[in-house]
DNA sequence: GTGCAGCTGTGATTTCTGTCACATTGTGAG
DNA sequence: CTCACAATGTGACAGAAATCACAGCTGCAC
């Protein structure tokens, strides 16, 4: 797998350090990459797949915060590596995910020696930043409908797909919230001819 | 006002710096400091006083995300001066507020060439976003009369204080909420015996 | 086929929160 | 003191969402 395609901006001295010192991993779909608490030895920079970020309850609730994809790295791997402190974070691989790990102890060295990683590095926070802010104002200001919504059109635009394979459960777990209403509110939009239910299989109008 | 007492860890040369390049602002108790969509020009070091930092919504509605007190960065104006972008959060003094605001063009250099600016960066992002995942936390796991313990308490952490000067409708404001619900809350911690109320004062026990 | 397990639909009920309406109380200006 | 205004207390009601209880349906294993 030809990783260097999927981070063309990299500089070649990074790629060179990076192919010698980062070690490559596979993870099965719906495999803990990282758990709430861990300890992080290693920044993951995803290659291939989708990995969803999610806080967890101390009773069994999640709530999803965002999803990464190719090109993109974990912003709290990021700096929690920079001062080797724990997860507060949930990773878990969406589908079959390839991930380049690159260990905690080069951060700082790439940090000073290679521009195109310390843009990267902003880059990420930035963009992860702004995504945790609109989670927020999604939480803050919206009822579940316009959530739902939210969410759907989120999910669509990550696989690139207008028919999402996911069971009302599943999208219940995400928003935090239960099944039932999560029905009754996508019978409503479908009423408004905004989606069309199957089963495990949601489409987008 | 000597500020480099606030920010000690500050190494000589970038002392130096910030003495030549900085400029020193004062802003009074409720004057907005930066709003929704402003191109930003500079990033903010506190050095005196609170600065609020909260979403607004298009209809008016209000969310506190976090507090910035005398030692501390705006992270979002760290990112945004990076990257030259326009702000996406509001910030407003709550008191009287004296911050140095640093031009966006040094950002680059000062990263490069100072290894204590570095870390405070690093630092400043990392606190914030914790602080923005606690905030996540909050309304996605708890009722309101939890989000306002925690409120409660928070507040008091950052005056330092067992008293709290607020009215409930400033509360309401910043937990988007509206003032009877927060009224009738806090007369049931006052039952429980957490609180005791007053005009225009909130007192810890 | 039979049976089982996992989705999905739906009604009834309850809790939490927001909203409206109004009464009461404290405080400062004049 | 008096008036005006801001802060607070409270009851009634409405809507959103969670929860409980079941029923029907689909698809897979055997």
């Amino acid at each position: 797998m030809d990783w260097k395609k999927i981070f063309p901006q990299f500089e070649p001295g990074l790629i060179e350090v990076i192919e010698k010192e980062a070690v490559q991993r596979s993870f099965k779909a719906g495999e803990i990459i990282m758990r709430t608490g861990q300890y992080i030895k290693s920044t993951a920079l995803v290659l291939q797949g989708q990995i969803k970020i999610y806080r967890e309850n101390h009773d069994g609730g999640e709530f999803l915060m965002y999803y990464l994809g190719p090109g993109q790295a974990c912003a709290v791997s990021m700096i929690c590596a920079i001062q080797s402190e724990t997860s507060e974070i949930m990773a878990k691989a969406e589908e079959d995910t390839e991930v380049l790990m690159i260990p905690v102890q080069l951060m700082d060295d790439l940090m000073n020696k290679y521009k195109s990683w310390y843009q990267f590095v902003i880059q990420t926070y930035r963009s992860r930043f702004d995504e945790l802010l609109s989670v927020v104002d999604n939480i803050a200001f919206h009822n579940m409908d316009e959530r739902l919504e939210f969410y759907l059109k989120r999910h669509a635009d990550k696989t690139r797909k207008k028919t999402l394979e996911l069971s009302h459960q599943q999208i219940a777990d995400d928003l935090n919230s239960s099944r039932e209403v999560i029905s009754r509110l996508l019978k409503k939009m479908e009423q408004r001819n905004l989606v069309k239910l199957h089963r495990n299989m949601i489409e987008l109008m």
